[in-house]
DNA sequence: CCCTGATTCGC
DNA sequence: GCGAATCAGG
């Protein structure tokens, strides 16, 4: 697997959301946490807070000698380098240096966007009161009717569901033709007469039973 | 042990 | 640029 543009963007899209490497990973399917996270940082994402970078304070005298590294040495009298780890989850007290009092700490309360769970295709799911558009685009000058891609073109999209038309689904959530069936319904039911078919069936005399049918969404994700 | 992210370094 | 190997902490 290759770093498409659209694998970056779920890359960049997950860490940012806060999912583990781990889970990115096989969300994206075909890479290892390891290769996320070395994305990740190429890419220049980076600090998040790490269970093994809690603490940053001491120098970097002896990392371990696995690789013995050219020491060329720089004296440096008085000058550690603070590295401006931008950590948001607490940054060490700064020096007030505003002779203004006490600033009025109004609370934080910093609502973090919980992920609730990774649907197929690598949608996130959130939760009922998490509902915030999670991507901040740049907010074009017009806004122009969202032009659907041509997979999907003459398809029926979730926006076109209603009471009437089956909405058994075709394909996968996340994929660019995912769609559904359109058919009329079967009064009554919430997929079309065909579709019924497939999604409730009669329940037979053990025994006579033959293979079960066909999942929807096409069965289990193949990766 | 499991997990996590960070880092290194050969490719 | 990529990612396995490794490190280091929870």
């Amino acid at each position: 697997m290759s770093w498409t543009d659209e694998r970056i963007d779920q890359l960049k899209a997950m860490w940012e959301r806060g999912l583990t490497a781990s889970q990115i990973a096989d969300e994206l399917g075909g890479v290892s946490r390891n290769a996320v996270i070395g994305k990740a940082h190429r890419l220049g994402l980076q600090s998040r807070p790490s269970p093994v970078k809690a603490n940053e304070a001491p120098k970097k005298a002896a990392p371990p000698p696995r690789k013995p590294a050219p020491e060329a040495e720089a004296p440096k009298p008085a000058a550690p380098a603070q590295h401006a780890s931008p950590v948001r989850t607490a940054p060490p007290a700064a020096p007030a240096p505003a002779p203004v009092a006490a600033a009025a700490e109004t609370e934080a309360p910093k609502p973090q966007p919980r992920i609730i769970s990774v649907g197929p295709g690598g949608f996130l799911r959130q939760g009922p009161g998490d509902q915030q558009a999670p991507i901040p685009p740049a907010p074009p000058r017009r806004l122009v009717p969202a032009k659907p891609s041509p997979e999907i073109a003459g398809k029926t999209s979730l926006l076109d569901l209603t009471e009437r038309i089956c909405k058994w689904p075709m394909g996968h959530p996340g994929e660019p033709d995912f769609h559904f069936c359109g058919e009329a319904v079967n009064p009554g039911f919430p997929y079309c007469v065909e579709h019924c078919g497939r999604a409730y069936q009669a329940q037979l005399p053990r025994g006579t039973r033959g293979p079960p049918p066909p999942l929807p969404f096409g069965g289990p994700r193949v990766r």
